[in-house]
DNA sequence: GTATTATATTAGTTGTGACTAATATATGTG
DNA sequence: CACATATATTAGTCACAACTAATATAATAC
């Protein structure tokens, strides 16, 4: 695999590493929404969700369509769907696996705060 | 699931959305490997390598062992490389099936670049 | 048509990630 | 001990991501 290719798949992940993004997935898990729904389901700030949900698009994840003046936003199909489930349960078992070994300060990937 | 673990869970993913660090799972994915063996294996700058080391260490996707004056690097468990795979190859079906629709200039998420 | 609601986009700010160069800390070897 | 090799850490820079506030676009209702 070439630079180029590890770069749109780092593009690809990066998709799902954030906190709002991963709220937004959430979300629209199970069922298509609006982006009000999904605003009010996260309490958050249209312009910030609409923006987010840019992001997942472009990277692949979601898919969406319009109907009327609302868009509905959905998973791009059932592999995204299992994918998250499995980071899911990888990361809860990984969290679990790390926590039970103190005094370690890990899960703090690179970042300071 | 509340926001701190939600922010946890980011960071967990954020970890496998960088070009360099897959390329690391990558070298190491079958077999241990030292710091100078993945910085000749990447052609990569040590300072740099052993950084991105310290984020996947911290994140809980991979292990070290110290052997003499040599540190071994590995995935965390048989679970990191099974999540590897189907990131792959999930990112692989929605590369093509992103390609296959033109004029969108879809992964390019969240970038200007 | 105007007004309203839903969503997207833009601009500007701030924080954080990725990188390089230099230095520090082992560990092993003569 | 001095020296070499392996790895980690620090400091500084630059680019980009996340956010907010404001504005723009589009669809609908009146």
């Amino acid at each position: 695999m070439n630079q180029a290719t590890y770069e749109t798949k780092a593009k690809f992940i990066r998709g799902f590493s954030d906190k709002t993004r991963l709220q937004i997935l959430e979300s629209i898990k199970d069922a298509e929404k609006t982006v009000s729904q999904i605003v009010e389901d996260l309490s958050g700030n249209q312009s910030n969700i609409s923006q987010h949900l840019a992001c997942l698009k472009g990277c692949g994840i979601i898919v969406s369509r319009q109907e009327g003046k609302y868009v509905y936003y959905s998973l791009r199909n059932q592999q995204i769907a299992a994918l998250l489930e499995a980071m899911e349960s990888v990361f809860l078992q990984v969290e679990e696996e790390v926590a039970a070994c103190e005094k370690n300060d890990e899960l703090d990937c690179c970042s300071k705060s």
